[in-house]
RNA sequence: GGGCGCGUAGCUCAGCGGAAGAGCACUCGGCUUACACCCGAGCGGUCGCAGGUUCGAACCCUGCCGCGCCCA
């Protein structure tokens, strides 16, 4: 009874609502300092920064899918017992925030160039104060276990003296040059973009040919962007194409403009594009670009930094880009020079992916760059070698891939709100790299543009915890453990960050330079129909929004429940909604046990029921199973076996029979025992994917302070008892075949019928009658008892013969078919065991095991048609 | 064009050499004293196609068809 056990169900709302709760629960986690770091903590430590997210986002589902996964990681190492560090923060999204602030600007009439650097970047940070940085408060939402104490910015001070610190290292090791490059040119930001912002979309242009020069010495060439005709230095053409053997060599009139340009043989056109021959513009195009270092060709530019045509000297001078695309067709065309227009002509066109998102435009430029080939080699080694470990391991090759055909990394941006490159220039054209303590030499001055975000992003791993100063953060938590990302970003910060945290670190020695142990990579999240979530496609979805309506742990348990490695993963509302309804069950079942005095600081019983036995032989394998499963970052099938665990087999079996087993004073304190421990250790183990109602119910059965500091559970010496899983098994297979035959025959499930189980005993389940009698509503035969119907179920202990009493006659056709299933199937399985036991090779190739296993088989279906078989005879003509 | 990957139940996906699985959806029956956000029972698949290896192939190999992604 429970009469010693106050229940303390009371303490339990008989519904959980999140939303009134996860605010209140998380400012409590915080304010206790379970996610506070300790760097002087013995303990061994677990660290890992949060994948810096841009200060002008916001949380859609791609940072609450990948903030659970890390979240669950950190979370299971803090109840392990390790020192735990997450650390949060945001990068300052250099062209972002312009892009945001200059349209604001706009709107008021004026501009950055307008109000001059200082005003602007003032302006910035006074923006960044106001709207910067939403996601963090959502990621409280989220329930992310970071420690805010620690929470940094890319341009704090601290993370300032990091870049200044590094440049200046890069620099004076000739790993940072300056150098005029083509480059990626935006001409709305009038900034350079790096490669990795570009992206290359196909799009419908025009193809126009132009017949450059006249009779014999003319040649035609096509291109889709006609305007840059103005900045065309060459003709170039097969060294081996005959037809333009004779012009090689000679100069022909530009068109429009009127300069002479040569035509050069170059090995590098292709002969049957096209007419076979090129234009070459220098200064425009990546690939003239080469012709014209290879044939030493003049190099002018004929566009200013915001996109318009200039110094040509012609009628076009001023236009945008694309103006001039016209117009310069036009009077070709005046002047008959036009031979052919493809249009819509199909062609790929590189556009900016960060800021505007306009066509970029390639351009001859002054630029600083990373000299990558070393850093990438190391960064390549790395992972090669074992010291950082790449998982999936099917996604190395894209790492390799990457790494080992790095080109080098443009870092200058023609921007303001980022960290200044520390290169002073002096008056007659010297150039000096002023480290942070340094002074630039007076009347010197400073180079105008900023880093690129990544430059500082790069160093996150590190400057995070104090480096260049050796911190005892820096010396606890670096290296970190593990980076949890996307794989469609590995190329953008996490290749950068190896690259330098191997540079920055090569002090400690190959092992302990590298910026993280492990990369974990993540897929996208996708629709529930696995299309890629976009704003045009308008299938995008609000995290908040469902978080609003299931709670912060049905979103993490859906989005956990998806997330195979390195895969993507199609999440819909449905997910969701189920995910709330496992919540639901979960609290449901601890309602149960609370209010029949279930605990865990009660003794397990000295003579556990085999129903006892199962379950907890049961939890062991499930823990010792999630265990392995998210050592190996496999959440989907960690989260599932727990879902089936809970759902399928505690609730679904363990309560149903813990029922019968609390109504028995012999069995009762055990069942209350076993029930609380179980669900003390499953709470535990799910705690990491569903943080809050996890806590609420484990508060409530425990009465302890919380489960984020709880111990993650252990082995508690209770081992799997085979004899017992089977007669469980047994129980639930004769229960199933009881029930079929219920609902086959109409009887309502309401309805408690008297029914006879003979052989039950033998079949070693005396023990199990009660319930089993509970499981199914059956009564015990009575005095009176007339059985209308029996059927005989097969055991593996043994056939259990049962006796109903239906109360009427019984329906000959629906028993005759469940029958004639039920023998079809065995037959089947007869047919096939026969056919390989039949086969010679089989018997003597196969294993022993093997083969046993199928003459079980047989013989288990041999056994079933028989039993089947005669019960088709016994039954009555219908 | 080069590389990587994927085609398994209506949908989304596990399984990757020895009895075809899950969630959701669907059908039928149930307000059975934790839960209708639930319970019980069920329906549903020549595992893209064609060859090959093997005693045995959804799983390994080859080719083809279809679909993604990354890099040119």
């Amino acid at each position: 009874m429970t009469d010693t056990l106050p229940s303390r169900t009371a303490d339990l709302p008989a519904q959980w609502n999140p939303g009134e709760v996860e605010a209140g629960m998380y400012q409590r986690w915080v304010e206790a300092g379970y996610f506070t770091a300790d760097a002087s903590s013995d303990k061994p430590s677990f660290s890992n920064v949060i994948p810096p997210p841009n200060v002008t986002g916001s949380l859609h589902i791609g940072h609450a899918f990948e903030h659970t996964l890390i979240d669950v990681l950190v979370r299971r190492r803090r109840m392990q017992g390790y020192e735990t560090l997450w650390l949060p923060g945001m990068d300052h999204a250099s062209i972002a925030v312009h892009a945001l602030v200059e349209r604001a600007l706009a709107a008021e009439g004026t501009s950055r160039r307008e109000m001059g650097r200082e005003a602007f970047v003032e302006r910035t940070w006074q923006w960044k104060a106001e709207h910067g940085g939403k996601i963090l408060d959502q990621m409280r939402r989220l329930g992310d276990s970071v420690d805010w104490s620690r929470e940094r910015f890319t341009m704090d001070e601290g993370l300032s003296r990091a870049v200044g610190t590094i440049f200046k290292r890069l620099y004076d090791d000739g790993l940072i040059y300056r150098a005029e490059r083509m480059v990626n040119w935006s001409p709305e930001m009038r900034s350079v973009l790096s490669d990795v912002e570009v992206e290359h979309r196909e799009v419908e242009g025009e193809l126009v040919s132009i017949r450059y020069g006249d009779g014999d010495d003319s040649v035609v060439v096509a291109t889709t962007r006609v305007e840059t005709m103005l900045g065309d230095t060459a003709i170039a053409v097969h060294p081996d194409d005959e037809r333009y053997t004779h012009l090689v060599g000679r100069e022909i009139e530009l068109p429009l403009v009127g300069r002479m340009i040569k035509v050069v043989a170059d090995e590098h056109v292709d002969p049957s594009f096209g007419t076979g021959a090129v234009k070459v513009t220098p200064a425009h195009d990546p690939n003239d670009f080469e012709i014209g270092r290879r044939h030493d060709l003049p190099m002018p530019s004929i566009m200013d930094e915001s996109g318009r045509i200039a110094n040509t000297g012609t009628e076009f001078d001023g236009m945008d880009r694309f103006e001039a695309r016209v117009a310069v067709r036009e009077a070709l065309a005046a002047q008959g020079r036009i031979v052919a227009e493809k249009r819509p002509y199909l062609h790929s066109v590189g556009h900016a992916t960060r800021g505007s998102k306009e066509p970029i435009e390639p351009r001859l430029s002054l630029q600083w760059f990373v000299k990558v080939a070393p850093l990438a080699k190391a960064a390549g080694d790395a992972v090669r070698d074992g010291r950082v470990a790449v998982h999936p391991k099917e996604l190395e090759p894209r790492w390799f891939g990457w790494v080992d055909n790095m080109h080098d990394w443009t870092i200058s941006r023609q921007l303001w709100w980022g960290h200044r490159i520390p290169v002073w220039y002096g008056p007659d054209g010297e150039m000096v790299c002023v480290g942070p303590d340094e002074e630039p030499p007076a009347g010197w001055t400073q180079d105008e543009d900023v880093l690129d975000t990544w430059f500082s992003s790069a160093l996150w791993p590190f400057s995070t915890l104090g480096w260049p100063d050796e911190t005892p953060d820096l010396a606890k938590f670096y290296p970190t453990s593990v980076l949890v990302t996307g794989y469609d970003i590995l190329f953008f910060w996490v290749a950068r960050m190896m690259m330098f945290g191997l540079y920055a670190m090569q002090d400690r020695g190959p092992e302990n330079a590298i910026p993280f142990h492990t990369i974990a990579l993540h897929g996208m999240v996708r629709d529930q129909f696995g299309k890629k979530m976009s704003k045009s496609s308008g299938n995008s979805v609000d995290p908040l929004e469902w978080m609003d309506r299931y709670g912060t742990d049905a979103l993490r348990f859906a989005l956990a429940r998806g997330a195979n490695p390195g895969t993507d993963v199609p999440i819909g509302e449905d997910a969701v909604q189920a995910s709330r309804n496992f919540g639901t069950k979960l609290w449901n079942a601890t309602r149960f046990a609370l209010t029949n005095g279930a605990s865990p600081a009660l003794p397990l019983p000295a003579a556990p029921t085999d129903a006892d036995r199962w379950i907890l032989g049961r939890l062991r394998e499930v823990r010792e199973q999630t265990d392995a499963l998210l050592e190996d970052f496999q959440f989907a099938k960690a989260v599932e076996g727990l879902y089936h665990f809970t759902w399928d087999e505690l609730c679904d079996w363990y309560v149903e029979l813990a029922k019968v087993q609390l109504r028995d004073e012999a069995t009762a304190d055990g069942t209350r025992a076993v029930l609380g421990h179980v669900l003390d250790a499953l709470l535990r183990l799910l705690h990491p994917v569903i943080p809050f109602l996890t806590e609420a119910l484990w508060q409530g059965l425990t009465g302890r302070e919380s489960v984020v500091v709880a111990d993650w559970p252990v082995d508690a010496g209770v081992s799997t008892d085979a004899a017992a899983t089977a007669r469980v098994l047994d129980v639930q297979r004769l229960v199933t075949e009881v029930r079929r035959f219920r609902t086959e025959q109409r009887v309502p499930d309401s309805r408690r019928i008297a029914a006879r189980l003979v052989g039950l005993d033998e079949a070693g389940l005396g023990a199990h009658r009660a319930a089993v009698g509970s499981l199914v509503r059956l009564d015990p035969p009575g005095a009176q008892f007339a059985p209308t119907a029996s059927f005989e179920v097969g055991l593996a202990g043994g056939t259990v013969h049962v006796e109903i009493d239906t109360s009427g006659a019984i329906d000959v056709a629906a028993e005759r078919a469940r029958l004639a299933r039920d023998l079809a199937a065995a037959q089947k399985e007869l047919d096939q065991a026969d056919k390989k036991l039949g086969n010679p090779k089989f018997v003597e190739k196969a294993p022993a095991d093997v083969v046993d296993g199928i003459r079980s088989r047989r013989a288990a279906a041999a056994a079933d048609i028989d039993r089947i078989e005669a019960r088709l005879a016994a039954l009555p003509a219908s």
